[in-house]
DNA sequence: CGAAAGGCTCTTTTT
DNA sequence: GAGCCTTTCG
């Protein structure tokens, strides 16, 4: 691509962020203003134009979503050579250069990467060898706390300097405890990866020399979002060229409970005085009345740098207001409401999303989504790689690469049961304990000496013995190493003998075809890839954005997406803005930036919901409409509620009153044929449960359904 | 040892 | 209302 065309799709600002390539840049990018592409075009300028050798380029990013992307459009701009650019997150950057560089600290370069649950489980046996009272002191309190001092860089020894309360002196012994036991598993959790990696570089001049020399320049995106971690280890990288560009909008920062911290962008300035320092204000996403009520929502925050957001875009409809009295009214207009933009406004489904601000808001959603029959996604719920068939497995085959990880062993010893209880495993880890040895040590030793009653010493033989064949088995591919485990180790016919077995037993069969992507791969090197892909990897890649659904998601989530529809539904006191940031301003503050990351997300159309009652966890509450709400000008709105119109979304229905009984058969629009198994009248309407042929049991409601009662035989 | 039953808690969750 | 943990019983 030739330097004009790098240049020429750019407005000044962002030509000004992609041009000035040399010393620290602070890049300020509103909602919409084409932030991608200025990193995107900044790149292939340093290599088109400044001669750059991509070897020399690093690109941070949080999520392996906005790596891949970054990385797709890199290719498109500048072809094969964007391969050999340094594309990634974090944590999948600093897990590479601990793996070839950890031995100089005395690490396992094959260490396994615990993730959050797995962190959980070891806070948890830390507690209890501490002998102190999980009731007493939560383990995610104390995961939390250990997190927050690991992303400010304190190891045990440096928080232990500084303690000033109980609970901290209750941290501090928990912490050590736990750092403790991960080094006996050889095993890093995700904030180790950083912890490590900034370590490595401050005690070992070599390899930070090294690193140093080859990054000559340096990108971040998402710069809001960086941890005091994430901020010291970029520091050190651009620590001798100092091309070093960052990226972010503190607006858009939601992330503190993670430990985000918006200073980090503060001390930029102060830390590079020298630094350049570009706002992009042109919006290209939303209409003026979009951006307007933004702007006015998020101008309300004290602790914040005024940015004067600007669009050429046309000004649009009014923001809709939507008042119901209950949420499962409230889910039915959602899905009237697309229903009416798809077939009036000509959108896809597609283009329509629904966010919220808590997980458990998806249900009634869904609920009026399954009776409607409406195409949607989910975003979030139960995450592949957090189920507990993919968890076991991916234990299994821990193990098999590393005895000593004792977290993984824990996991499977007892799945499927092999009469290994709680009291056996305590025996083992106390075992283990005394001689210093790893539990599958312990266990091997304890199987050998014959002195526990025969039934356990013979289970514990059992045992070894199937994860010794199992390791001898490594010249197998991954996925032939995974189909004979679960075999050989009776784990399938577990999986599959329990209630929904059948799908779980497809998910193993989901882990095995991303396992079967190494199979080109030198064994040992092949389950080492797989296994270090699935731990940097929160989910499978999000189903292609070419399918027609709508897009149910939490407002975090949303972060980044655009949508030309947005509704947000649970525009109330202590949902949005959660009862939990009422009594912080700064919490309140973060809420505020929720809000205003949703409402920048839409390009066309915006509707803030809010129900009179809604039932969150059993109960029924009333809850009053959100604050941030009455900070939009009202010339913006176009208010309504839905009882003063109309109760009810049109039926479907109407004119032919169907009547159903069991056993008939019907037609929908979306599910096609099925049977009807029972109907159950509910308030005014009648709930019809149908077995479809193709798309299994629904829930359906006789007025809204688009139903069609034909005859038998079909 | 393991299944079943009661009691407690419940925000967001890039890696 | 559900999931997780602990307790209890066979």
């Amino acid at each position: 691509m030739p330097q004009m065309d790098i240049l020429t799709p750019l407005n000044p600002a962002q030509r000004e962020a992609v041009e000035t390539v040399a010393g620290p840049m602070l890049i300020l990018a509103g909602p919409g203003s084409g932030k991608t592409r200025v990193i995107t075009h900044r790149v292939a300028y340093l290599i088109k134009t400044c001669g750059v050798k991509p070897h020399n380029i690093m690109a941070v990013t949080f999520t392996n979503k906005a790596a891949r992307e970054m990385g797709e459009r890199l290719e498109q701009l500048l072809g094969r050579t964007a391969g050999a650019l340094t594309v990634g997150t974090f944590h999948a950057i600093c897990a590479r250069i601990l793996r070839s560089e950890g031995e100089a600290m005395g690490l396992n370069p094959r260490f396994a990467i615990y993730d959050a649950d797995d962190q959980l489980n070891v806070i948890k046996q830390s507690l209890e060898e501490a002998n102190l009272d999980p009731k007493q002191y939560s383990p995610p309190a104390l995961q939390s706390a250990i997190s927050a001092a690991k992303s400010r860089l304190l190891t045990p020894e440096e928080y232990s300097q500084r303690t000033q309360s109980y609970f901290e002196e209750i941290v501090q012994r928990v912490y050590e405890r736990y750092q403790e036991l991960l080094r006996k598993s050889e095993a890093l959790d995700f904030d180790d990866l950083l912890l490590d990696t900034v370590q490595l570089f401050e005690n070992h001049a070599a390899v930070r020399d090294k690193y140093q020399s080859r990054y000559v320049h340096i990108l971040v995106d998402e710069f809001q979002d960086t941890n005091l971690a994430q901020y010291a280890l970029i520091r050190q990288l651009a620590g001798k060229y100092k091309n070093i560009c960052v990226v972010g909008d503190p607006d858009q920062s939601i992330y503190s409970w993670r430990f985000a911290d918006l200073r980090n962008i503060l001390s930029f300035e102060k830390d590079y005085p020298e630094a350049k320092v570009v706002m992009l204000e042109q919006n290209y996403r939303s209409t003026k009345t979009i951006l307007q009520a933004a702007s006015d929502i998020i101008s309300q925050n004290v602790r914040r740098k005024p940015k004067e957001l600007w669009t050429e875009n046309e000004a649009g409809s009014p923001v809709n207001v939507v008042e119901s009295y209950s949420q499962e009214e409230e889910s039915q207009f959602v899905v009237s409401e697309i229903e009416r933009l798809v077939n009036q406004k000509r959108l896809s489904f597609k283009d329509c999303a629904v966010m919220y601000r808590v997980n458990a808001q998806s249900r009634a959603l869904e609920e009026s989504f399954i009776r409607y029959g409406m195409p949607y996604r989910l975003i979030g719920g139960t995450r592949f790689y957090h189920r507990q068939e993919i968890k076991d497995v991916l234990a299994y085959l821990r193990l098999i690469r590393n005895p000593n990880d004792n977290l993984s062993l824990i996991r499977i010893i007892n799945v499927p049961g092999r009469g290994i209880g709680q009291g056996t495993l305590g025996r083992l880890q106390e075992r283990a304990r005394t001689q210093g040895v790893s539990l599958y040590q312990a266990l091997k030793d304890m199987a050998a000496e014959k002195v526990s009653p025969p039934r356990i010493a013979q289970s514990l033989a059992k045992f070894s013995a199937l994860i010794d064949e199992l390791a001898r088995s490594q010249e197998l591919s991954p996925a032939e190493l995974l189909d004979k485990l679960v075999e050989d180790s009776g784990y399938k016919e577990y999986i599959l003998s329990k209630e929904d077995g059948e799908e779980r037993w497809e998910n193993v069969r989901e882990l095995r075809n991303v396992a079967s992507e190494y199979n080109e791969l030198p064994p040992a090197e092949a389950l080492d890839a797989f296994l270090e892909k699935v731990s940097l990897v929160s989910d499978t890649d999000e189903l292609d954005g070419q399918i027609d659904m709508v897009t149910l998601i939490t407002l975090h989530q949303a972060k980044g997406l655009e949508f030309p529809a947005v509704f947000i539904v649970g525009m109330e006191e202590g949902i949005l803005p959660h009862r939990k940031s009422f009594d912080d301003p700064e919490e309140m503050e973060e809420e505020r930036r929720l809000c205003y990351v949703g409402i920048t997300r839409a390009k066309k159309h915006v509707y803030l919901l809010r129900s009179y009652r809604r039932s969150l966890f059993g109960s029924g509450i009333v809850n009053p409409p959100s604050r941030f709400m009455e900070d939009i000008s009202p010339n913006l709105l176009a208010t309504r509620g839905l009882w003063e119109t109309q109760t009810k979304p049109a039926a479907v229905n109407e004119g032919e009153a169907l009547e159903l009984t069991a056993g008939d058969c019907v037609y929908h629009n979306r599910f096609g044929n099925g049977v009807v198994v029972d109907c159950l009248p509910t308030l005014g309407d009648q709930e019809i449960i149908v077995a479809f042929e193709r798309a299994g049991t629904k829930k359906l409601l006789l007025s809204l359904a688009p139903l069609r009662k034909i005859e038998p035989g079909y």
